[in-house]
DNA sequence: AAATATAATGAACACTGTTCAGTGCGAAAG
DNA sequence: CTTTCGCACTGAACAGTGTTCATTATATTT
């Protein structure tokens, strides 16, 4: 019979709607500022509705950390059209700035909350959605020294070290440390950044 | 007469008291995990006393907030004996991994955490650790253009790179993301990605 | 129609940061 | 020396948090 097919039905019906109202929320007005009261509130349902489908707060994270990886590969896979590997790889650098601007909240949930790992510590598909996009830039990377633009070869190193920059980049901005100097021109200082950067690994990687 | 003044000294003492206690607390325990009634009970004073000295957890972390920058910036100062400005700029690289990488929860405080900025956002001198450091920065690099190690002459924006490049390195290992490399070899991964950095800035800026 | 399984509730628990009327003590005034 | 006064301190109270669980309402099965 349908009955039991029906009701996981409404089950995952209801995954959803609570984490849509969640994602709401949480884009809204921030992951602290978001209580389960308040999802129960949007959904009108009680609090302890929540709990019986995600089993805490930091589960509700996780789906979103999975969601937040989704898009941004999404965003950064536009760039195959790009012949040129050494084009395409700016243009990731691009398309990245743009995401973790464009997405802050998302951003943080990715790569700087603590939160949506500490319950998940053990599983180990935690960090698939990240695997997958460093390996992307690997590809990418891997591109360049094929077409002979990088005379390095430690591949691993060199995603990590452009890696390490970009997410600076962009965390010193995203984390309000750019207001320090007075100027509003964050963002040109990003670019002009950026350009500086791009000429470092064209003439010495 | 004097009582004044001794009131005046009794009130700091009761400040530093309270910022002690608050420090070991929040270090050891992190800064969600404590809370004003964990300080109180510490000092075994009552919870409502520290508002008398304090404004409120957020001035608490930004007392903390001035302390890391000064603890920094010693460590950053160690390398002023080293007559090399290039070899200077690699050793200042290493103790800013270093300092990060012993005090984890300062370093939160000082670039990612939003609290201690928020309540203070008008006052001018929340910046003035965080310039100070980047210009000690900043002088190094000059040093090394005078020196004809770099022939780019961008100061600003050299020193922007190779801090965001710093930053992003230790916050991807501070905030966990490593460990989606499974190896447990991650401190020699931020070092050889430093050396490759090292190559790159020597040769192209 | 009765028995059972399941979904939803909302009060309760142990917390949180913060406020504020009240208390008790040291200093100044009479 | 006593009385008044200011002020440091208290701790209960407020409005909130994440989470749990006995109870209730509903839907399915017997």
């Amino acid at each position: 019979m349908g009955i039991q097919e029906r009701k996981e039905r409404e089950k995952e019906d209801m995954r959803r709607l609570i984490l849509e109202a969640a994602r709401k929320l949480f884009l809204e007005q921030g992951y602290e500022k978001t209580s389960i009261r308040n999802i129960a509130d949007a959904i009108e349902y009680s609090p302890g509705t929540i709990y019986l489908y995600y089993k805490d707060k930091n589960e509700l994270l996780f789906a979103l950390h999975e969601e937040a990886f989704l898009k941004m590969m999404q965003q950064l896979i536009t760039v195959t059209h790009i012949n040129d590997p050494f084009e395409r790889l700016i243009e990731m650098g691009h398309q990245y700035i743009k995401y973790a601007i464009e997405n802050p909240e998302l951003y943080d949930l990715m790569f700087i909350m603590q939160a949506p790992m500490e319950t998940l510590a053990c599983r180990d598909e935690i960090w698939e959605d990240g695997l997958k996009s460093f390996g992307l830039l690997k590809l990418v990377i891997e591109d360049c020294v094929k077409a002979g633009y990088f005379k390095e070869t430690n591949i691993e190193i060199m995603a990590m070290t452009i890696w390490a920059y970009m997410h600076g980049l962009v965390t010193i901005y995203l984390k309000n440390r750019m207001s320090m100097f007075k100027d509003d021109q964050q963002l040109e200082r990003i670019q002009e950044s950026f350009q500086l950067f791009i000429k470092m690994i064209k003439t010495s990687l």
